[in-house]
DNA sequence: GGTGTGACCAGCT
DNA sequence: AAGCTGGCCACAC
């Protein structure tokens, strides 16, 4: 109803990301589904590129695809980076994998 | 204002 | 089994 530029959706999607608790990590597609757009996970990703422009606090290594895959890994500054942040949390990343991923994984939908 | 693109997902071949 | 396509929607040029 108020169509303001700090209500768009990248803005929703990084105060999703940030309510990801510290050691957990969630998805793309979560994400959207929360945001009520269940199949523009794109989006999300896209978001997510722009994040450390516009908001550069966002833990975007604690969002992978529905694989537990680190498939963003490539936009950190090192590719290492976003494994390197995870593991400094207590998660585990085994081939660019998120070990334990279903225990681990956090619904913005479930979360209070 | 149309076209392309993108850190995804699910389905089809 | 593995690869390709379409769909989804917001943003940049």
């Amino acid at each position: 109803m108020n169509p303001h530029k700090a209500d768009s959706f990248f803005q929703k999607v990084y105060e999703v990301v940030r309510r990801v608790p510290r050691g957990r990590v969630t998805t793309y597609g979560a994400i959207a589904a929360y945001l009520g757009s269940k199949g523009s996970a794109r989006m999300v990703g896209w978001a997510m590129n722009h994040s450390h422009k516009t908001d550069p606090d966002i833990p975007a290594h604690r969002v992978v695809n529905r694989n537990g895959v680190l498939t963003g890994k490539h936009h950190f500054g090192t590719h290492r980076m976003m494994q390197q942040l995870l593991e400094n949390e207590g998660v585990v990343v085994i081939s660019d994998k998120v070990r334990h991923f279903d225990a681990l994984f956090w619904d913005p939908g479930k979360a209070r």
